[in-house]
DNA sequence: ATGTAACCTGACGTTAGCTTTAGATTGTGG
DNA sequence: CCACAATCTAAAGCTAACGTCAGGTTACAT
């Protein structure tokens, strides 16, 4: 049963409003499965895939444009991809930022915890004395 | 030598405009150590330091108000820090989302890796044949 | 003392990524 | 069959994080 949602199901369950799948739509995000003849958007689970990997790819920085670039690999079958040099490219470059990222959200990481310890520890104190 | 810098300086060697500066010094995120009658910034060393905190912190995808909320913790002795549960509460949300990030990017980078792998193989392949 | 480079402020412009508004159309439970 | 919820489009509005513009002041080298 590939049964179809609309747009007011698909934005509840993506957890995004019905003009931010729109406006996903217009930049080549999300397309919907179908569109009968009044207009209304058909999806099937694959827009609610879509849609959930934006959020992740968003979360992790990256804009609507990088977005384009790399959502297609996640769900084109990579032989038909043309222009794979560039793809390549695209790819390394979105790898060599993650990498740095990696380090300073590592660096962030021990920092916050270390903070957090002598914030406690600090409270602990006033709360003793 | 407390050695004080102008703005001009201070922008080139953090990479920043000046106009970043001016916006970022409304918004609390650092100030001149001093200024002379004519209104002239001259800035020291920490100011360098916070602009280049500010980045890294934006690289992690905070925004200007998270890093306001958590700059201070760099730069300031923990025990004058009025507030401190409240300070811990913020950290912790923001540790949080750094574990959070943590998983997701480093998901990300094997699929950038493994996206390479395939499309040089493809490409490599197509030069064969 | 003058040119020119660096600085100042305030106001307006810009881009991304949406949200809101407004009015029209469509689908459906009672 | 009709009220009403869901959907549609286009256009305008909004926030963050700056950049640009315009006009004016300051510092310094020649």
């Amino acid at each position: 049963m590939s049964s179809l949602i609309q747009i007011g199901e698909l934005s509840e369950r993506a957890g995004v409003s019905h003009r931010t799948i729109h406006y996903y739509e217009r930049l080549g995000l999300v397309q919907p499965a179908e569109r009968e003849g009044a207009g209304y958007r058909y999806y099937d689970e694959t827009a609610l895939k879509r849609l959930e990997k934006i959020a992740a790819l968003k979360r992790l920085g990256l804009n609507l444009d990088e977005i384009a670039a790399v959502l297609p690999l996640y769900f084109a079958d990579a032989t038909g991809i043309k222009g794979k040099e560039k793809v390549v490219e695209i790819l390394k470059v979105q790898l060599a930022k993650a990498e740095t990222q990696l380090h300073e959200l590592t660096a962030f990481k021990r920092d916050l915890e270390g903070n957090i310890a002598r914030m406690e520890e600090l409270i602990a104190q006033a709360q003793r004395g």
